[in-house]
DNA sequence: GGTAATGGTGAGGTTACCTCACTATGAGGC
DNA sequence: GCCTCATAGTGAGGTAACCTCACCATTACC
């Protein structure tokens, strides 16, 4: 079934977020079990890939307002993935740095997250997914 | 093929949540000025689309709760884009209908977004876009 | 040493969803 | 013709993930 209104690139829009919406849905039952927001889960992944850092460069690397992140940040203290320390260089700045526990569940994470996108992508072969990626990347800012 | 690095797919989901973003602020700017939310524009697009219909109906059209829909008609019905009206064929049941100006305001839309993605995916050429299409409509539920 | 900038957070707001409970109405069994 | 059950829409109230604004402690600059 073709779509009727001829307008190929508005189509290719609403097939995007139709992809996304999918997406978003899968990854949410992805992190549900292991009991992290999608939110949270981005922070991990940072802290893991770039190590301990202020929470306004976590802010940065997240793309979100500084109080959002001290939101993210207290979750991931309460569930005892991360710990804040002062910042020897400067006593107004806050470090936040993983816990063995978010060591691991940042492993957990990743190795889901994997699983998903092997499910996810199941339907392309390699051609596609290389090409996609190719495509995605052209299109990213 | 499998990915080298074990994490080939994971970043394609990740490329992809980077153009998702690029395309939600576009979209956002692009309606800002016709006065229009996203999901407001989205049930107008399916109003165009398919013509008048019971409000449930919009609801399974864009695939959210009945409720949220009340409050999406709410909106639109607030700025004279559509009217509620009994149906006819059973009382318990409301239509919405577009009225000329949310026709008006559909046409306006549509030649917005049409331009948007013109800019957005001005980046890919022809075969590009026929592409992604088919490997969009692949990752599709 | 005084003024301005910066880092983090409390208070409170917004958006776009959700569920639950309720009313009015419709449909099927007997 | 009832009685029961299902369905359409909505009020009430909740949630997640953001936001801005105001504030305090601290640091940086002249």
């Amino acid at each position: 079934m073709k779509d009727a209104d001829g307008s190929g690139d508005e189509s290719l829009a609403e097939a995007f977020w139709s992809v996304a919406r999918r997406l978003r849905h899968m990854t949410h039952e992805t992190l549900e079990p292991i009991g992290i927001t999608p939110g949270q889960s981005r922070a991990v992944a940072v802290l893991m890939r770039h190590g301990v850092m202020r929470l306004s460069e976590l802010s940065d690397h997240l793309r979100i307002a500084p109080r959002s992140t001290t939101e993210v940040v207290d979750g991931l203290q309460e569930r005892g993935l991360v710990e804040r320390r002062p910042d020897p260089a400067d006593r107004r700045a806050t470090l936040v740095v993983l816990t063995d526990a978010g060591q691991a569940t940042a492993e957990a994470i990743r190795a889901a997250r994997h699983a998903e996108a092997e499910r996810f992508f199941a339907g392309l072969d390699a051609e596609d997914r290389e090409t996609l990626g190719r495509i995605l990347r052209t299109l990213r800012p």
